[in-house]
DNA sequence: GCAAGGTC
């Protein structure tokens, strides 16, 4: 039987361009969750049939067993030792489902992950989901190629080797680590912090071993502005007129931090009078082309240059890349693989309206090769692969495409080169001169006009000529504290201490802006937020590892061990938890030391908010803080209790709940057609009631015994039987979309309407009437809620004037020809569900009594 | 609600 082949690529494009080399581009493509390319060639000397699909990145990802995700009932420092479990990163791709099926009936396994630790850790994820085993008689191949070229295609697949378990096993060390680590130290300050102060507006506060010495580098220069002492200084610059040019001339000396001594050689210069040129230096310079263009250079120029955050770079880049206009934007790379086409990618660019002659200028005339950069053996620098304009591109994507084409047709010019003149003088037995620049071949510049030299035109000047001074300035100056870190600084500092790669480094810097510890300024500098120091002074104080580069090396160079065979998996992240669980432990132990720094930076939650309610227990009034999470704070009693994270709260008519006396608010959804409706704070945060089964707020598919902050029971979900407020006493009828009740929205006047209190459904009352209300008695008919109408003089259908008139809404016909269904399906006495399901009420069934009781159909 | 790493 002919051997079948599966081979399994990082990501579609790689598998497209795998197959088409070794098919001769003759092959049959079809849809899957990723695309699956078949053909027959030959393997191993044998004719073979193929099948060439790929995985989209990592197929899992690890995380905590169910029993270790609540907050509440884990302890963070038992994370480290906690199980860990892999599971699919994408679910809903059904990547593993995918590679099983295609897997079955191949006798040969051939991966083709891209060639790093992360790739060869792919390769055992991709084995584990096609379910081959070394033991069955399959074989499982690695091919390892330098680049997507069909040189290094075949290459790869006449030496196939075996996949690195190492190298793998490495990354599971890194991923469990990073894991354990991240979320523990996450829970524990989140948990610690959150809710302690007013003014602190964090959902919360992170830890990664990677993001926070990426905030560690904004705070360290923040602190170095912050401590910085200006200093005076003076600048000694003599004038000369020469052959028509006025020459502003540099001291040797730049400048002097000493008031008196500067005045002195000022004395002397101008006692002199006279400028001695001393020396007269020509020499050709010249400044190199670039290499090519790798992601972290790219990211630096978007930010620096173009204005353009990481994140919007590596979008726009992502999208040039998936539609052809440029080659695969991540990549280490700064040097061309040497078979790389460069005649086809000019001649790509030559019909280009803005760079087109440029491009066919280099063709015609000869170019260079780029400069010599690293190899990092992944993709090739970042390359324009297809001509594009700005209307086809959108501003934005044009400006990055521009640049890298720009970049590109640099690379392939000539260097550029200029003449330096310096001439150098005396005067008064000071040292000075001036520099001039011509530029004698412009080269790459003329592409990348802002790296330009700057010419200047000098006079000729013969040494032991003598010349007049004109004036001498004495310049008096400040030493100015640096910038806030700019975010192209960042990226340089990240890429030195090997903090994140080319794919992620974007998503840290992301990271620390989401999470508020920095904001981006003008000019994207990075400026730490009052959080963020407090933070990274608050690790400073306490063990100063947590916040330093060196924490992201040393895991590095643990892993490392491992993916060199050096040393065993399990021990070295034993090893390695074990200290960071000692770290952990420590932090937990010093915690008052950072607390101190945010005790002085926020307010304590009793300082900050404003008087709203009063309290059920001690009467007195709590304060309403309103950074997230929303919430009441009662200063007698030290409770917190939290109100619903939407919409805005305030006093309801100081009425009070009669369960437990809390003042009752009234709660706005944002939007026109947003819910209001009364809540007591105590029963919001403290359902009184069992039973009812959908809180306010909850998760929609999670079960309503795992809470979230204030996630409880407003009045339209109580079952109070004889307080106004209650499902009971608000209740019309049945929803006509859920198993909800209609209940009376108390202060949508004048535009009446009734809303569910389980789901969106919406009912709009008579508009325009002065009062609605329920009313005790319900429908003979229908069960409903008689509602009574108080109409508006003026308005009123009713005969005589009258304004006054009772009804079931479903039953009466004026009211049921007044109502009207705005979001829903059907709103009928007649409809499927309206009739005989009203039970919004019913205070004269003692089936009602009972609160835990359901009050739907039974 | 949490990390960092792939990739879309």
């Amino acid at each position: 039987m002919a051997p079948k082949v599966l081979m399994v690529a990082e990501k579609p494009s790689i598998a497209l361009s795998i197959a088409s080399v070794l098919s001769g581009a003759q092959m049959s493509t079809r849809r899957g969750s990723t695309e699956v390319h078949e053909f027959d060639a030959m393997f191993l000397g044998s004719r073979a049939h193929y099948k060439v699909t790929s995985v989209i990145g990592h197929v899992f990802s690890v995380d905590f067993p169910a029993a270790f995700q609540d907050w509440t009932t884990t302890n963070p420092s038992d994370l480290f030792q906690a199980p860990i479990l892999k599971k699919e990163t994408n679910p809903k791709a059904h990547i593993c489902r995918h590679l099983s099926q295609e897997a079955r009936g191949c006798t040969h396994l051939v991966l083709w992950l891209d060639c790093d630790r992360e790739g060869e850790n792919i390769c055992f994820e991709v084995i584990e989901c096609t379910g081959f085993h070394a033991s069955d008689g399959r074989r499982i191949y690695r091919a390892r190629f330098s680049s997507v070229t069909e040189k290094d295609i075949l290459k790869a697949m006449n030496s196939l080797a075996e996949p690195n378990r190492d190298e793998a096993l490495s990354v599971d060390a890194r991923q469990e680590i990073d894991l354990k680590v991240g979320v523990a130290f996450t829970r524990f300050q989140t948990s610690y912090f959150n809710g302690k102060y007013g003014n602190l507006d964090a959902r919360v506060i992170s830890y990664g071993p990677c993001q926070t010495p990426t905030l560690g580098f904004c705070v360290d220069r923040y602190l170095q502005i912050t401590m910085f002492k200006p200093e005076k200084f003076w600048m000694l610059h003599p004038y000369i007129m020469y052959k028509g040019y006025e020459l502003k001339l540099e001291w040797e000396r730049s400048r002097l931090f000493d008031a008196d001594v500067s005045a002195m050689f000022r004395n002397r210069i101008i006692e002199d009078g006279i400028m001695k040129v001393v020396r007269v230096s020509e020499k050709l310079e010249s400044k190199a082309r670039p290499s090519g263009l790798n992601t972290v250079n790219l990211l630096k120029v978007a930010s620096s240059a173009l204005g353009f955050g990481p994140q919007l770079t590596m979008q726009l880049a992502e999208r040039l890349y998936t539609q052809g206009f440029i080659s695969y934007p991540r990549t280490e790379s700064t040097a061309y693989p040497s078979s790389f086409d460069f005649k086809g990618a000019l001649g790509a660019l030559v019909h280009n309206p803005v760079f087109g002659a440029y491009a066919q200028k280099l063709l015609t005339e000869s170019y260079n090769k780029p400069r010599a950069g690293t190899d990092a053996g992944d993709h090739p620098p970042i390359t324009p692969m297809r001509s594009a304009s700005e209307d086809s591109l959108g501003n934005d994507a044009w400006k990055l495409y521009q640049y890298i084409c720009q970049h590109f047709l640099g690379t392939l010019s000539p260097d550029c080169k200029y003449r330096r003149i310096k001439v150098e003088f005396e005067s008064g037995g000071e040292q000075f001169q001036c520099v001039g620049q011509l530029a004698t071949v412009k080269g790459f510049t003329s592409i990348m006009p802002w790296l330009a030299i700057s010419e200047k035109n000098l006079p000729e000047f013969a040494v032991g000529e003598k010349i007049e001074i004109s004036k001498v300035e004495l310049d008096e100056g400040n030493t100015s504290p640096p910038d806030y870190l700019s975010e192209s600084e960042l990226i340089s500092l990240m890429e030195k201490h090997g903090i994140g790669t080319d794919a992620s480094i974007s998503v840290h810097i992301n990271n620390i802006c989401e999470r508020n510890y920095v904001q981006v300024q003008a000019g994207r500098r990075l400026a730490p937020t009052p959080l963020g120091i407090s933070l990274i002074r608050g690790y400073q104080c306490i063990d100063s590892d947590l916040c330093l580069p060196d924490i992201r090396s040393f895991i590095e160079h643990q892993i490392t061990l491992v993916a060199k065979g050096q040393a065993d998996h399990s021990m070295v992240v034993q090893h390695v938890l074990e200290q960071f669980r000692r770290k952990f432990s420590y932090f937990v132990k010093q915690i008052d030391n950072m607390d101190a720094l945010f005790e002085a930076q926020f307010s304590p939650l009793s300082d900050s908010g404003r008087l709203l309610s009063k309290c059920g227990k001690c009467l007195r009034y709590m304060k309403y803080i309103s950074t997230q999470p929303a919430r009441l704070y009662c200063g007698t009693c030290e409770e917190v209790y939290y109100v619903p994270q939407k919409g805005t709260v305030k006093l309801y008519k100081e009425l009070t709940c009669p369960l437990d006396n809390f003042e009752l608010l009234l709660c706005s959804m944002p939007g026109p057609e947003g819910k209001s409706f009364p809540l007591c704070p105590y029963c919001f945060n403290c359902p009184p009631f069992e039973g009812i089964d959908t809180f306010f707020g909850a998760p929609k598919t999670g079960d309503s015994t795992k809470l979230g902050k204030g996630v409880g029971m407003p009045c339209f979900l109580c079952p109070h039987t004889t307080c106004p407020h209650s499902v009971i006493a608000q209740g019309v009828c049945a929803c006509p979309e859920c198993s909800g009740t209609l209940v009376l929205d108390p202060v949508s006047a004048p535009k009446w309407r009734l809303y569910c209190n389980m789901c969106n459904c919406l009912v709009s009352l008579p508009e325009g009437a002065h009062r609605i209300s329920t009313t005790q008695d319900k429908c003979p008919e229908c069960d409903s809620t008689i509602i009574e109408v108080d109409f508006n003089k003026k308005t009123t259908p009713l005969k005589d004037g009258a304004t006054l008139h009772k009804g079931c809404i479903l039953c009466d016909e004026l009211l049921h020809s007044l109502v009207e269904m705005k979001h829903g399906r059907s709103f009928s006495r007649h409809g499927r569900r309206g009739r005989g399901r009203g039970r919004g009420r019913g205070r004269g069934s003692t089936k009602q009594q009972d609160p835990k009781m359901s009050f739907r159909d039974f």
